[in-house]
DNA sequence: TCACGCATGTAATCCGTTACATGATTCC
DNA sequence: GGAATCATGTAACGGATTACATGCGTGA
């Protein structure tokens, strides 16, 4: 039920076609919700017959033609006013730890492992925060409101990486 | 692709009918990974079917008759070969950051009443989890090699609350 | 010439959610 | 009498995933 918010947020930051959404939820937006090209076309086509985002074509000279996709005044109206809902904590759901649950049917060295992988993984993602931080986040407070909000989006993401990582660490030391 | 393992992990502690895997994607497993009963019956049917997971009927006085699963000897192989392969880190999947993204579009007031909401929400799940550490995990050293399994779950639970805890109070704070 | 980036889509299948449906027992 | 618990399912719909499909331009 959230995916077409996902998209008019991505979209509010700034006009996109379908190519440059895609491109966004592989980065920024897509670091908290996943979406792949089809879904992301097949929304902006239900959201534009809602009158809640407006397409405008553009020729381009050498490259296809694209739509650019623009969040609509009803559209901002509706996706405040889902913001603005109370919701509850999104739920959590993770291989690893489904793996974890049923690990004494394996040898125990692969899963420290894997521990180990996941270990990595998150280091890499958590410098690939850090470097953004830096680049774009050097002086929070001088940040405009709205470049603000993502910065709290990023600093969820950076915390979530230590904490994993601290974990990685606990769970290999704690089953070595 | 990850039910069918989350019911085998399910079921690999114990022999459990539909209804009682149920109530344990309702905790225990449920903490990192969602299911509700239709989709158990749905899946448990499935296994059955590829010879996974075997049933028996059990009749009971004064009580509906209930189908007790078991993972065959297949179905520990099953799950065991996809617990050896190596995966990647599971992504973010979160209401809340996609609300913060576009968060300038609504009064900031309604931000952070929903940061306290949430930063409520999380500080009860961690002290459900506390109650369970202490109940079942007083001694982690002590436990059998798959009641740590089941314990670094745990543990991960609650660091993930922590460090939720915590970002809602530095955002809270932050734009207050 | 071959791969990659730009740009958009259809089709099929599978997973997840919600509502509907039944029926006995136990506890307040 | 009504709600909750035990116990299992069907039906319909909608969301997500994967494969298939096209076609031009640019740079190695």
């Amino acid at each position: 039920m959230a995916l077409i918010h996902a998209i008019l947020s991505a979209l509010s930051e700034r006009a996109c076609s379908g190519y440059d959404l895609a491109k966004q939820f592989d980065g920024s937006v897509g670091f908290f919700w996943k979406a792949t090209h089809q879904q992301i076309y097949r929304e902006l086509t239900r959201l534009e017959e809602k009158g809640l985002v407006s397409a405008e074509i553009i020729s381009q000279e050498g490259r296809p033609d694209k739509k650019l996709y623009r969040v609509t005044e009803r559209g901002r109206k509706f996706l405040a006013d889902w913001i603005a809902q109370p919701s509850s904590m999104s739920p959590v759901k993770d291989e690893l730890l489904v793996k974890l649950f049923a690990g004494h049917l394996v040898e125990k060295g692969i899963i420290i492992a894997e521990l180990e992988r996941h270990r990595h993984q998150h280091l890499e993602r958590l410098s690939a925060y850090r470097q953004i931080e830096q680049k774009y986040f050097a002086d929070p407070q001088a940040l405009d409101l709205d470049e603000k909000f993502r910065y709290l989006t990023l600093r969820n993401g950076i915390g979530y990486e230590q904490e994993w990582l601290a974990w990685c660490s606990e769970a290999i030391a704690f089953l070595s």
